[in-house]
DNA sequence: GACGATAATGAGAAAGATTATCATTTGCAA
DNA sequence: TTGCAAATGATAATCTTTCTCATTATCGTC
């Protein structure tokens, strides 16, 4: 199922670096989450892992992810619906947030500097470091008037 | 346990004022939470109108809430650790965002109009119009550098 | 390349929050 | 006051996530 020499995902040599143990599930993993540009959640992973190696279970999904996670190689997101999701924390990929379409449940990054700094100074001015931002919004489409019949 | 003739509480009367049927329960859980100035979840909400009316079921808290939120009466907010808390949905409160102390949990609350219209203006911006903004920030306590030992 | 200590995995049980079920009770309009 | 639709209480079911424990695999060492 997997080329003799074929390299490890961007993600599974992270994993490597930080000294974590390289399984082959982590390591198919590490793959789908690197071939991935959406925000999937657990059961979503576990389906794209299943289709690389299917001797893997959801346990080792969710254990997965949370070791990413506390490793700083996966950012778990929350929008509602009572499942976390998850993308990798790319560095060029930058920090982003998420607008969410109220009738399809799209998601939509965007970037802003300044509301981050924005946030940075509203907090700072309160005494506090900021640690993290849980930001999303939910928008519905702009209704654009008809230019004429 | 209540006078023959108290007058409901503001939130008892909003209730009236929605055609929701006003039964002892919801009373008594408007009461709770027209009395609260915090953010409870359902448990600690469970707590509070026992004292009041012993005769309450947490399943009622869970309907009610529900309820309420659904009728614009009450704001359900996520600050993490998986469960819903809630606090009233009032106007002249205005709307508010939240920062959590990292070390405390303690939640404080922040108005800032130039975050509410930068924020408006982004997805303005991206072809849609604001419906719901989610915002919570973690911050830590700024270490004050001593002026002398 | 084999060995062994140690950590990871799979399968399913358990936990924690929320919702559903259903017999009984209650609010409220007539 | 009566009647009926709606609400409640107790508890089962659901859903997501974590835990348990016997089995398996990784990786440093020989
Ligand atoms: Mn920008
Ligand atoms: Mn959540
Ligand atoms: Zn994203
Ligand atoms: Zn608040």
């Amino acid at each position: 199922m997997k080329e003799p020499n074929s390299p490890d995902s961007p993600l599974a040599d992270l994993c490597r670096q930080r000294g974590l143990k390289l399984t082959g599930q982590r390591r198919t993993i590490a793959f789908v989450l690197s071939d991935s540009d959406d925000h999937p959640d657990v059961e979503e992973l576990y389906r794209r892992a299943v289709e690389v190696d299917p001797r893997i279970s959801i346990a080792t999904v969710y254990r997965t992810v949370r070791l990413f996670e506390e490793n700083g190689i996966l950012q778990r997101r929350d929008f509602g619906g009572g499942r976390a999701r998850y993308e990798v924390a790319d560095g060029d990929h930058g920090d982003h947030y998420h607008l969410i379409d109220a009738d399809t449940g799209k998601v939509i990054e965007f970037e802003n500097t300044e509301l981050d700094s924005l946030l940075e100074g509203i907090v700072r001015q309160m005494g506090y470091d900021l640690v993290t931002t849980r930001l999303s919004v939910v928008g519905r489409r702009t209704v654009k008037p008809r230019t004429r019949g």
